[in-house]
RNA sequence: GCGGACUUAGCUCAGUUGGUUAGAGCGUCGGGUUGUGGUUCCGAAGGUCGGGGGUUCGAGACCCCUAGUCCGCCCCA
C-alpha cells in the first residue's frame, strides 16, 4: 500500500494558487485592522488544558479539541479559539498596557469534529478585540471595522447583513419578564439559536415541551413566540422597549447608520452560543440563501480577563473564519485574478545561462522577481513553461542579446515582443506589477 | 458521536439486467529538420476500478467490513 498523498482529515494543503488566495485575504484583513489602529499579536498554538476548562465544560474540551499529554505529563490543547489566549496575554500585562488596547491576530485553530460545509478541523480566524472600553463606543468601532472588511473586498451592502442582539436583553426577557428558571433559560436559548433551521411548528412544539404546565396555561410560550417575531424595537412590548439594553442597541444602530452602515439590524434570535458573552452580541450573515450561515460573530465579554485573578477589563471582539470568508467571496464573485509574484521568466537560446549571471543579478538588484529556466529545452518549451506558471513576461537571452545589450521581452499574454535595454525592461515589468496591485 | 450519498487514468467522468484484452475529454510526455509557447497535426505513457473479505463458472457492477470524500444532525469557540 502506497503512502497516501491526502492531507490530514479536515485540514488543507495550500498549493501556491491556494496560498495566493490566502495571502490576498489576510492582506486585506490586516490592512483594514491596521487602518483602525489595531496591532497584530500572536501566541503559541499549544495551551494548557486548564485555560479552556476554566471557561467551558470539560466535555466540550475533551471531545471537541485536540488534547494530549506531553512528555512532562502536562495536559496540552491545540488551541480551538483565540479568545482565552488573548485574555491571558492581556491579564499578564494588565497594569502596563495602554488602554484602550486594540489588538488583532490571524491564528491557526483546530477543533476535533467531523468536517462539513464551511467547517473544517483546521482553519484560520481573524480575531479583533478592543480592551478597556466599557461603553458602546467599543461595539460601534468594532462593528464598523467588521463592516469595513466586507467593503474592502468589494462587497455591496445587499450581500450581507449585520445582526445585533443583547444577551442582557435575552436574560431579562427569559428570566424576569417571562419567569423561566435557569435550566429552562439555557434550553430555550439553544432552541432560539437554531430557530431559523427548523419550522415554526417544530419550534412551537419544542418550546411547548420546555414549558411547565402552569406556564403553558398562562400562555408564556405564545407570548415568547410573539416577541421573537419582532423585527423592530417598536414591535417589542413597552416594558422591554424601556430596558437599558434596548436603548443601547438602538444607540449602536443609530450610530452605525450615521456612519453609512445601512445593513445593520436588530435580530432578537441571535444568541452566539452561551458562554462568555455578557452584553451586546452580533453576527454577519451571508445574504446568499445557499450560504445562509453566520460568517463573523462576536460581542462583549467583560468577564474573561478577570478570570486570571486581575481586575476585570471590559472587552469587545469578534472572530472571522477564513473558510466562510472564502465562500462568501466566491459566492458573490468578488475574487480578483491573483497573479504569481514572479515578474519575469528568463529563457535562453543556446548555452547563454552562465554568461547571463550578472544580468540576472542586476535585475534582482532592481527589485524584479526573476525565475530562470534551467531545463535546457528548446525555446518554445521554455515559453510554454513560463506561460503555465502564469508569468506575464519572458526575457529571451541569446548570443545576439548579449552582444547588443538589448534584450527581447515577450509578453506571453498578448504575444507581443520588443527589444529593450535592461533599465527599460525593469520599468515595464514594474508597471505591470503596480497595475495588479 | 449519529445518519445519508459517493469513491473507475493526474483531473472531470462514461461503463447496459454480472459476460472476452476497462473507455472518452482534458492534462502529461515525445515528435512535425536545431531563435518563439498558448490555436493545429501525429504518436505514446498512464488503471490489482479506494482497501479487505464473500456470493458466482465469471464481479468495476451484487452482499458484508474498513478507510476516505462530500452533505446533514449533535455541537459551535
Amino acid at each position: 500500500m502506497a503512502l497516501s498523498t491526502q492531507p490530514y482529515k479536515g485540514a488543507r494543503d495550500f498549493y501556491p494558487e491556494d496560498k495566493r488566495l490566502q495571502k490576498y485575504m489576510f492582506g486585506k484583513l490586516r490592512q483594514v485592522a491596521e487602518s483602525f489602529g489595531y496591532e497584530e499579536y500572536d501566541a503559541p498554538i499549544l495551551e494548557p488544558l486548564e485555560l479552556y476548562l476554566a471557561k467551558t465544560g470539560e466535555e466540550i474540551v475533551t471531545e471537541q479539541t485536540y488534547v494530549f499529554e506531553d512528555r512532562g505529563e502536562r495536559k496540552v490543547v491545540i488551541r480551538p479559539e483565540m479568545t482565552p489566549t488573548v485574555s491571558r496575554m492581556v491579564a499578564a500585562k494588565r497594569q502596563e498596557l495602554a488602554y484602550p488596547l486594540r489588538w488583532y491576530s490571524i491564528p491557526n485553530l483546530w477543533r476535533y469534529e467531523r468536517p462539513q460545509k464551511g467547517r473544517l478541523r483546521e482553519h484560520w480566524q481573524l480575531n479583533v478585540d478592543i480592551f478597556g472600553v466599557a461603553g458602546i463606543e467599543a461595539e460601534y468601532e468594532i462593528i464598523q471595522l467588521a463592516d469595513q472588511i466586507f467593503k474592502s473586498f468589494g462587497a455591496q451592502a445587499d450581500m450581507y447583513t449585520i445582526k445585533l442582539n443583547s444577551r442582557k436583553l435575552m436574560d431579562h426577557l427569559l428570566g424576569e419578564y417571562l419567569g423561566f428558571d435557569d435550566v429552562q433559560q439555557l434550553s430555550i436559548a439553544k432552541l432560539i439559536d437554531r430557530m431559523h433551521k427548523i419550522s415554526t411548528a417544530d419550534f412551537a412544539t419544542q418550546l411547548d415541551a420546555l414549558c411547565s404546565p402552569s406556564q403553558r396555561e398562562a400562555g408564556v410560550d405564545t407570548k415568547l413566540q410573539d416577541i421573537l417575531a419582532a423585527k423592530q424595537f417598536q414591535q417589542l412590548p413597552d416594558d422591554l422597549q424601556q430596558h437599558p439594553s434596548v436603548q443601547q442597541l438602538q444607540m449602536v444602530l443609530t450610530r452605525l447608520k450615521d456612519a453609512g452602515v445601512t445593513n445593520a439590524m436588530f435580530d432578537i434570535t441571535i444568541m452566539r452560543g452561551f458562554d462568555y458573552y455578557t452584553d451586546i452580541v452580533f453576527e454577519v450573515v451571508d445574504n446568499d440563501p445557499t450560504n445562509n450561515r453566520s460568517m463573523l460573530g462576536g460581542g462583549r465579554y467583560d468577564g474573561l480577563v478577570g478570570l486570571f485573578g486581575v481586575e476585570p477589563v471590559p472587552t469587545v471582539g469578534f472572530g472571522f473564519g477564513d473558510v466562510t470568508l472564502a465562500e462568501f467571496l466566491k459566492g458573490h464573485n468578488l475574487l480578483p485574478q491573483m497573479p504569481t509574484e514572479t515578474d519575469l521568466y528568463i529563457v535562453f537560446v543556446g548555452d547563454s545561462l552562465q554568461k547571463s549571471q550578472k544580468i540576472i543579478a542586476d535585475l534582482r538588484g532592481m527589485a524584479v522577481n526573476v525565475a530562470v529556466d534551467l531545463s535546457g529545452k528548446k525555446l518554445g518549451d521554455q515559453f510554454k513553461s513560463a506561460d503555465k506558471k502564469g508569468i506575464t513576461y519572458a526575457l529571451v537571452i541569446g548570443e545576439k542579446e548579449l552582444a547588443e545589450e538589448r534584450f527581447t521581452l515577450k509578453n506571453l499574454k498578448s504575444g507581443t515582443e520588443e527589444q529593450h535595454s535592461l533599465e527599460r525592461i525593469v520599468s515595464i515589468v514594474k508597471d505591470r506589477r503596480q497595475q495588479n496591485d
